[in-house]
DNA sequence: CAAGAGTTTCAAACCGGTTTGAATTGCCGG
DNA sequence: CCGGCAATTCAAACCGGTTTGAAACTCTTG
């Protein structure tokens, strides 16, 4: 571990004129700063990134914390979104820093990684209606964007998707294909994505005037399992027709129908149509589910890309209002979707 | 933001009493340290950690590194893991850094990780044969831990499941049960727990006299598609009898399994027989899969939480010969296991 | 009541960088 | 060969804690 003062001893220099030389300032003779460097490389000179963080009070870490009660990380969505933010910061030299907040300290937690100097931004994930946290961040004018948004005309620097968009148009290609008897399995109420999806979900229906009972529109936790429980009841229940289409949050949810139709002896595209909405995890492929699944798609790892730029932006002194981004949506059909079966016109 | 010195000053005190008062010293007066804490409460003072970094040289950070090439992070089984370790280190208050290398730079990411001072140790995950990460770390006497071991007799601390152990009893029990045609679906070549759970089942499979040609062995990741494709395969070979059992590494490969039964038309637990390594996703239960699935089973989690209370040992001095874990796994019988069908009894 | 031992507190140095303000050096024309 | 300005370099202060060695205070004890 060799230290700028035993560099510029062993130069003849003084730290000023190393740190200089090294930092790239002006005012260093060429010469100089080229004998500088090259006496760095040769004592393998790093700079201690803690006496740097305590002379310019900037870390290069930025913090995202997760919270336990809700199993955010333990989202298989989440590991891909980590990638991306943690490969768009270390582009740009900045590290990651990752706490759990135990359920009932959420704020305290931010409040104190704020508090201990540690990071220069924070990524917050899951925004709620009111959320303390961003009023908080607000408060301090602590550097932080936000992945997902809730309302309009925000303060502050977001990653978003079109989930409106994105499941107007899905919703509108099974009306298309005449299914009137959709289902819809979302996310957790709550969630900023799945409030956003289901009113797209409802006004599109409602421009038809399809009517869908609150019975088939689910939220649960978006795993293989809740979607096979749901589609499998749906489909059994013999008080109400079967639904004809299943409308996804999540490629995983779609997993789980596929498997109730494989045990109720429904083929996929024909008997029953499935869309899902595809964050791209790369062990779930839905082009290599059979028939390949028809999805609205943005990966994921987008978002912690994006998110990395922006929160670099902001910390170096951007305006938040120019960190605003709505993702598009791509829709991609295959061949989970099909054509109502004639049984299939009459409406619930 | 107020300092040590602020505090001090405030109190009429020198900023090394405050410091000792506030750290449990004890050549400190009570009615002093009493005084100091409510000032410290009421001023709301907290340590700037970055200045306590550079006093003590210690960071209170831990430092993992993941690979894009390889996308470890990106399996599933990897945030459940992460969610262990950053809450086992939250308990021992420190913090993980995430940090991604690039797929060439693999070492040099290691090497500036640790020449910059920013962590007091590190956790290596997914070790080789010869593994050069742990030679350059053992060289230079950096504390880490590995998860995963490669080797007996090792001179560093580790956390590893019995694969051996749990294979073997898996691989016993589908034999007991009287299958003769039994299919694995393995891991990739070339990890460690892959080789240890294949040298499993075939010193199993050959104490019976039971041979299996290589085709019916397949390494893949580990995901629901690769699962799919292989049983798929296998099971409408014309040119082989199918297997009446599948053992796989993964409840993500057993999903597969499921879905390709299903679209054979086998019951599973009767037609065939299916027992999957469980590392305990969320988001994943097998034992709500339909039959449950037969599981050997140990949470990933606990990987994370051992590998933290490890690491902190470890860089308290602890010898890393006494942090050395090996997790028994259960074996967990539930419905996809059953005798094999009359017409099985016929080997390959 | 003063010496001596034991407590408690303090000033200053330190960790390893960056940055300010002053001092030195280099180069020009006269 | 010297004054004067610009280009370089330097000493010292600073970031905000911890820790060392000495000073100040308390309390015994002779």
């Amino acid at each position: 571990m060799t230290t700028l003062r035993e560099l510029a001893g062993h130069l003849g220099l003084s730290p000023a004129t190393v740190s200089r030389a090294l930092n790239g300032f002006p005012e260093v003779r060429e010469k100089t700063r080229a004998r500088v460097i090259a006496a760095a490389q040769e004592l393998n000179y790093r700079p201690n990134s803690t006496a740097k963080k305590l002379a310019t009070g900037k870390s290069g870490m930025v913090g995202i914390i997760f919270r336990a009660a809700r199993n955010l990380l333990v989202d298989p969505h989440f590991v891909e979104y980590l990638a991306g933010l943690s490969m768009g910061l270390a582009e740009r030299d900045m590290d990651l820093i990752l706490r759990h907040a135990p359920p009932g300290a959420q704020l305290s937690t931010y409040e104190r990684l704020i508090a201990s100097g540690a990071i220069d931004g924070l990524i917050v994930s899951a925004p709620e209606v009111d959320d303390r946290r961003i009023a908080m961040l607000t408060e301090r004018d602590f550097p932080f964007v936000v992945h997902g948004r809730v309302g309009e005309d925000l303060p502050y620097g977001y990653y978003d998707i079109d989930n409106h968009g994105a499941f107007t148009r899905a919703t509108e290609l099974l009306v298309a294909l005449g299914h009137r008897r959709i289902a819809f399995l979302n996310g957790a109420s709550g969630l900023a994505f799945a409030i956003q999806r289901e009113a797209a979900f409802l006004t599109v229906l409602a421009a038809n005037g399809i009517h869908v009972p609150d019975r088939f529109v689910s939220h649960s936790d978006m795993s293989e399992d809740a979607g096979y429980q749901r589609a499998a009841e749906w489909l059994a229940a013999r008080d109400a027709l079967p639904p004809t289409a299943f409308l996804c949050s999540s490629t995983l949810l779609a997993l789980g129908v596929y498997r109730a139709a494989a045990e109720a002896r429904l083929e996929v595209g024909r008997d029953i149509s499935i869309i899902a909405h595809d964050d791209v995890l790369p062990h779930l492929r839905a082009e290599n589910y059979w028939p390949p699944l028809t999805v609205t798609r943005v990966p994921i790892r987008d978002a912690g890309f994006a998110l990395a730029d922006m929160i670099y932006k902001r910390i170096g002194g951007a305006d938040p209002k120019t960190l605003q981004k709505t993702a598009d949506v791509d829709l991609i059909v295959r061949g989970s979707t099909g054509a109502a079966p004639a049984t299939g016109g009459q409406s619930w």
